[in-house]
Parts: C-alpha cells; structure tokens; sequence
RNA sequence: GCCGCUGUAGCUCAGCUGGUAGAGCGGCGCUUUCGUAAAGCGUAGGUCACCGGUUCAAAUCCGGUCAGCGGCUCCA
C-alpha cells in the first residue's frame, strides 16, 4: 500500500461518510472533505439538526452498506457554468461558492482549503473551463479525486468524533459539523492506530499531573488557573534557573516588573488596539486610571532601558524576567497546562545596535539549543513571518530585513527550518521552537523575536559615536516559553521520568526494617552534602525517606509509581558492608557509602 | 466565544428503562520488622459538581451555572 493509494482510500471514506449523511438528512449542505493524517474529514451543515456522537452508529451502518454495496467511484466534467448550476440545483451553497471562486480566479484562496481536494485547480489565477465530479452510487461531489475504483476499495473506518468548524476557517461564517474519521488499510493498522492514542493517554499531562501529584485546580479559582503542589513547584523553580543562566552566562541581567500598569503602557506599545478585549482589567478606588493586568513583560522592560541615558558603549542591554502574565483567553481555548490564563514566561528582551543583531540572535539560538539538547527534544525550527494582512505594525522593508536576518541566523547555525507566513508577533518576524505533545499536536515553545517596531513606539534611543540620537533594536525571546506550557510537553515527552537533576523526588531511602535507621542518617548526611552542578548549578539533592513499617516490595513498588529516578535500598548487609543498594531504571547495583556522592553526580 | 461530549468517596470506576448509593486502591487503627513491583484483620469517608424544575419519589428526566475533554477560531 502506498500513500497515493491510502490517500485515495481516505478520500474516498470522505464522499462516502457525506454520501451516507446525504441519505439519513437529504436536506445536508456540504462543505469540504479532504484527507487528513491518519485519516479524512467532511464539513456539513445540517441546519437545527445537530449531529452527536450518538448518531455514528447509524451513520457507520449506512455507510458500510454504501461500501458493500460496490458501486464504482466515476469521474467526468462538467463546464464550469453548468456545474455552478448544479450546485443552484441540488441546494449546495457551499459548493456553489467554491465554484464561484473557481470560475473567478482558478483557485479557492482559504488558507485552510486544499485546492487539491476540490475541482480542477489551474495554475496561477487564470479562470478554469471544466471542473472535475466524481459520482458513487446517488452521491455525486464537485472533487478533482482521485479515489478508488469502487466502493469496496476503501480498507477500514472508523468515525472518530464530530466537532464545530468554521465554514472556510472564519470565524464570523456559518459553523458546519467537522465529521472526523480515521481509515487505514487493514484491521490491524487500524487496531494499532487505536492502540496508540491508548498509549498516549497514559503519559498525557494532566494525568501524570495528577498521579504525580505536580499540579491542581479549583472550580473556585476558575478556568485556566493552574495551582502548583510542592513537587510541580520543583519542576518549575528547575527549570526556569536552568533557563535563566543560560542567559546570564550570556550578560543577560534579572530585572523586576509589577504586574498591574496603566493600560496606557499597552496603548504605547500597539498592545491595546491588537489584544485589548484579552486583558483583565484592573480598578483602582483610588484613581481614575484604568490599569490591567500584565499580559506581557516586553513594555515594562522598555520603561527600565528608558529609565536613564544609554550610549552606544552601553548597548546590547540585556534584561531578562521570568514572571506571570495573565490573558483573558476564551473558555474554548483552554486546556490543560498547555493553555492557561496565568502564565510564566521566562521572558528577555535585548535592546541593541543593529550591528549587534546577529552576534546577539546566535547566543540566544545557542542557548536555546543546549536547554532542549540536554533533555534530549528536538524541536522543528518554524520561521514565522508577516503575511499582506494589516495586522503588522510598522515599515515593510524593515520587515523584510527582519525576515532576512532571522533566515541567515538560522541558516548560520545549521539548523533545520520551515517557513510560515501569516505566524509573525505584530511588531516582528520570530524563529519558533516547536514540539510535539503525546496526541502529535504541535506547540511553540522557545521563540527569538526581532522587533524593529515597539522602540521607537515607546521613543527608546541610545547616543552613538557622533553624539546622535539612535533608535535600538529589541530582540524577544523565552527559551522555555510559558513553563505552563513547556511543562505540558515536556511531562509528556518524558511520561513523568523527570531526569534526575530536575526530578521533584530525586532520591527516596527505601529501608528495610528498623535496625537500619542509625546507618540511613549517615546516607542522609552524605546526600545532603551533594549537589549537582550540571546543568543546572548549585542544585541540591532532594531526597526523602520511606522507613514505614511497611515491605520492601510495596516500597519499590511505591517509590517506581511516583517515577523516582534513584531509589536507595538500605538493609542490614548494606550496612554491613556500608554500601546502599542503588535502583534506576538502568538496574541496581551496589555502590559503597564512600563513592555514593560521586556516582549520584555522574548520574 | 462556537459545535459535540463529560462531571458518583482522596484516586480509578460500578450503579439497567426514576424507588434517597457500592467496589478496589488510598486513609485511619491493631497485628506483622518482612531483601527487590501490593503483608493480614478491622474501620471511617459521599450535600451523587452547583442551582432550579418535573414527579408521590431524581445520582438517574428537563433547564441554567461552574469545571473538564475533543475540535473550530485565537495565541502578544
């Protein structure tokens, strides 16, 4: 089987979902049902009629019996004209426009449409002739195909789930029903399938959140307001160190900003007109001024570089901050950690020449690089840039000159890239870092932002050589993101075996009975003489004692649940011999109590 | 915000078409001190998310709210 033919088989489940639909709700409107991974979808609209998941059943009935009943898949054309009055005809309105398009300039521009999937798509915009249709049993759908032969071709289903989507990705169209479905060629593949998103529930964040006990909520604190446990809290003070002294080790200095302002500091930045309706507003009884919480941190450190004069010896200025910001997301938009409306960044902003822009952009990019290096993610690198809307601030050419420098960095330092338009910040062009999460959903977690816009918004300039006044350049980047986030991923990257040097839990002293007790407060005292200087510095051990009255074997077993990276066995013989019995996941060995501080570093 | 779904003890879940709730784990108590993934016995936990409605009777049906999940839209 190859993917042409898998894709035809999907493609083809899609007209066959729609011709099923078609013959349960004759009154169904159609959209588009192009094919997705792992399988295919179909936009409908059936006005009131709203279907549930409670209506597969019968939908996977009526169209096991289309397929059974082998009728072929046949393809002819008609005039472009002819076919808009077919659309007319057969009350298909959706398909109507889309032909319109067609007719006008050869292609159906929404960015979210496949051309492909539709008619015959010509090059350019020149306006096409003849469209293509494809017929299986009384369906008939505007397609430029190709399917299978005939109805029995298409391997194996299953409808997965139904959900809202906008009539072309827009938001203020008519919303259709998405019906999704996986297809694959075989049983087995299918079962396998299946079998995967099983496996992937069990490392998904909010359940080892939860068994792992790293994060919680409250209906009374409110959606999208994740609350810490001491072990969560571990994780996140870890890794925004580790965070902070990449940058440090860089000239990056910590700075410190309030997280309410005068709603005026967004008004300065181009925040407000863009983002005003995300903010949570702040009243003050005592003034009139409207104030809001923090939704970001780069126009407060703006106001500390504008603080006092700045020469051109004094640049870059390198400020960095990991700090809470709050957005008022919408409801639908929140989920988990990966979606939250307190969120930390670990925020810097780099105010510099602009011959200094490269030197700068490629230590960040490094740091960026040795933070997901260490813990072994790898990242596609997106190059996010402006698209010919006018959500952008600022002048084109400067623009493209951002877009430009971002290319060569990334290019410099070898690294893989796709490019995307229509991805940029307001204010500027960024290189993202993305990954993946358990259910193959893409997230952005590090980012370097070139920003040619927000400084001479905010009237930011430094002396140079000659005495002149010059506007700098800010340069944004997080290399973890928002930690809410990154955490996300990174428990699912992991399935909750947190490495040992970031681990809440890093060691647990598991005994086996009572005579052991004076030999674990020597253990003790030697772990609290550890600390681990890689990668992140001046890390002490964490480390904990089960000497409960209790076996060893639900000890173990405990101690495995919570995922400690290093369980220390202590018995008699270890005593004894002063050794402690050392378990990894590697295995178990014996390490003796003189060499236990040293093997735990190399760990 | 929109479409679909979900909400029973700390956790995982059972509770058929309405007749005022059950299990395992965990907790607590007692016994057991046991060397590699769960020792034994006993015991206490629930306004069935919340508010309202229908009914002689609601965890169960209806409406609303809150929270969560899968998508859409959005993400400074």
């Amino acid at each position: 089987m190859n993917d042409e033919q898998l894709h035809a088989m999907r493609h083809s489940l899609a007209h066959i979902t729609a011709a099923a639909v078609q013959r349960l709700w004759p009154e169904a409107k159609f959209g588009v049902g192009p094919v997705v991974d792992n399988g295919f979808y179909y936009d409908i609209d059936l006005g009131e009629k709203k279907i549930s998941e409670a209506n597969f059943a019968k939908i996977e009935k009526t169209m096991r019996s289309l397929i059974e009943y082998g009728d072929d898949f046949e393809r002819f054309e008609k005039p472009i004209d002819e076919a808009i009055i077919w659309a007319k005809d057969n009350n298909q309105p959706y398909k109507e426009e889309l032909l319109n398009d067609l007719k006008r300039s050869g292609t159906t521009v929404a960015k979210d449409l496949d051309v492909n999937e539709l008619g015959l798509a010509a090059d350019g915009d020149a306006a096409i002739a003849d469209v293509s249709f494809y017929k299986n049993g009384n369906f008939v759908d505007l397609c430029r195909g190709p399917h299978v032969a005939n109805t029995k071709d298409v391997g194996v289903f299953k409808l997965l789930r139904v959900a809202g989507a906008y009539w072309r990705g827009k938001e203020n169209n008519p919303q259709m029903q998405r019906l999704y479905g996986v297809a694959f060629a075989t049983q087995e593949e299918l079962d396998q399938y299946l079998e995967n998103l099983e496996q992937a529930k069990l490392r998904d964040h909010r359940k080892l959140g939860k068994e792992l006990d790293l994060y919680t909520t409250s209906q009374l604190v409110g959606a999208g307001l994740p609350m810490f446990t001491p072990r969560g809290t571990v994780l996140r003070d870890v890794l925004a160190q580790y965070s902070n002294q990449l940058r440090q080790a860089h000239g990056f200095e910590k700075v410190w900003t309030p997280h309410i302002t005068k709603t005026a500091l967004y008004e300065a930045s181009g925040h407000w007109a863009k983002f005003g309706d995300e903010l949570f507003l702040v009243t003050s009884q005592e003034t009139d001024d409207k104030m809001a919480l923090k939704p970001m941190n780069c126009p407060h450190h703006t106001q500390i570089f504008a603080s006092k004069p700045r020469s051109y010896r004094d640049m870059p200025v390198r400020f960095l901050e990991t700090t809470t910001d709050y957005r008022d997301e919408k409801t639908g938009e929140l989920g988990g950690l990966n979606r939250v409306r307190s969120l930390t960044q670990d925020d810097s902003h780099v105010f510099c020449r602009h011959d200094q822009i490269e030197d700068e952009i490629n230590g960040l990019l490094a740091s960026a690089r040795e933070l997901y290096g260490s813990i072994d993610m790898k990242l596609r690198v997106r190059l996010s840039y402006r698209d010919e809307s006018d959500a952008y601030l600022g002048d084109p050419e400067l623009w493209q000159s951002a877009q430009d420098q971002l290319k060569r960095a990334v290019v410099a330092n070898e690294i893989e890239y796709f490019e995307q338009d229509g991805e940029a910040a307001f204010y500027g062009p960024k290189i993202d870092f993305m990954a993946t999460d358990a259910l193959g959903r893409e997230h952005q977690l590090a980012t370097v932002q070139l920003d040619f816009v927000q400084p001479g918004r905010f009237g930011l300039t430094y002396t140079d050589a000659e005495s002149n006044p010059q506007t700098p350049v800010m340069i944004h980047s997080a290399l973890l993101g928002s930690i809410e986030r990154f955490l996300s991923v990174f428990i699912e990257h992991t399935a909750g075996w947190f490495p040992l040097w970031v681990a809440p839990e890093q060691i647990r002293i598991l005994t086996i009975n009572d005579t052991v007790l004076d030999y674990v407060e020597e253990v003790e005292a030697v772990l609290r003489q550890t600390v681990l200087m890689s990668p992140v510095k001046y890390n002490e051990l964490r480390f904990t004692r089960d000497d409960r009255n209790e076996s060893l074997g639900k000890k173990i077993r405990e101690a495995t649940t919570w995922k400690i990276p290093v369980q220390l066995i202590v018995g008699p013989k270890d005593k004894e011999s002063r050794e402690v019995s050392v378990r990894t996941q590697a295995g178990e060995e014996k390490v003796t109590l003189d060499q236990l501080a040293e093997y735990l570093r190399q760990l």
